[in-house]
DNA sequence: TAACTACTTTATAATTATTCTAAAGTATGT
DNA sequence: ACATACTTTAGAATAATTATAAAGTAGTTA
């Protein structure tokens, strides 16, 4: 059993709100992932290393995955892909945009890019979001 | 050894350019990519599926990959990635946006959406390429 | 608070997409 | 026709992800 202070409480929420239960492995993924000032782009592998580097007590793969599913399918994650067959997630869930820079990935806020012309949906559906990524390259 | 008439050629020629010998079985997948009037969207399994189901003599899995890679990094074919960790290819080269609308892709021309504010590439980078992906869901 | 039950965690196996390997086969220049 | 470098292929290896099932824990209830 595990105290838990008030700091933990979004955490937490968000936790509940996604169907799972705050055990203590999923309250340090939660507070791992979201009580960070700048939007954090991650793949699964990478969360999991980064966050077993310094603990004693690792926490296993599976809840890994269990837990970035859960918080995606709720809305608190974004997922994209690069070609490169990984999933990566993003806890910037506004929608906005991106550079790809050779694997990098860096945001776009929305309001930088509008549209003059967009196509209408094909019969029967509707759009649920535009999404814009700008490839890079160096300049030379 | 097999003889190979004039309508062979540009699919040779896109093969030769990609720096591959044009073997019989590399023939094939050009043709069967290349010669259809419409664009085609396709996984390298599903590629090898369906060309190899009606073949008695089955090209292997490896051959598929090799041939698909040296298509694309010659230009002849445009990766893109759906969130399901499996590369699609695209034999429309031109730049252009799509439509995601359950795993399903349609084309959208390059003329049908234009921007009226695009941010600029951070300083040493430039541009390579803008694509727009706009997912649909029913409307209901 | 003790006990119960449903949900979790974990190590490990299984799966899927892809890449690698090395032996047998083939295109191409001479 | 020869030689050689490039290909094909089956199968092994790898990487990301999902499934399994036994041991552990949260939350409810008495």
């Amino acid at each position: 059993m595990h105290k838990m202070n008030s700091k933990n409480k979004t955490f937490i929420d968000k936790l509940r709100s996604s169907g799972l239960r705050p055990t203590n492995q999923r309250v340090e993924i939660s507070k791992f992932l979201f009580n960070r000032k700048k939007t954090f782009h991650f793949t699964v592998e990478e969360l999991k290393n980064s966050m077993n580097l310094k603990r004693s007590k690792k926490i296993s793969t599976a809840t890994f995955y269990n837990t970035v599913h859960a918080l995606k399918s709720a809305g608190y994650l974004k997922e994209f892909s690069l070609e490169n067959n990984t999933s990566y997630y993003d806890t910037n869930i506004k929608s906005h945009h991106h550079f790809f820079d050779n694997g990098k990935v860096i945001d776009i806020k929305s309001d930088k890019i509008t549209f003059q012309k967009l196509p209408d949906a094909p019969k029967g559906k509707k759009i649920k979001n535009v999404e814009v990524v700008i490839r890079l390259e160096n300049n030379n």
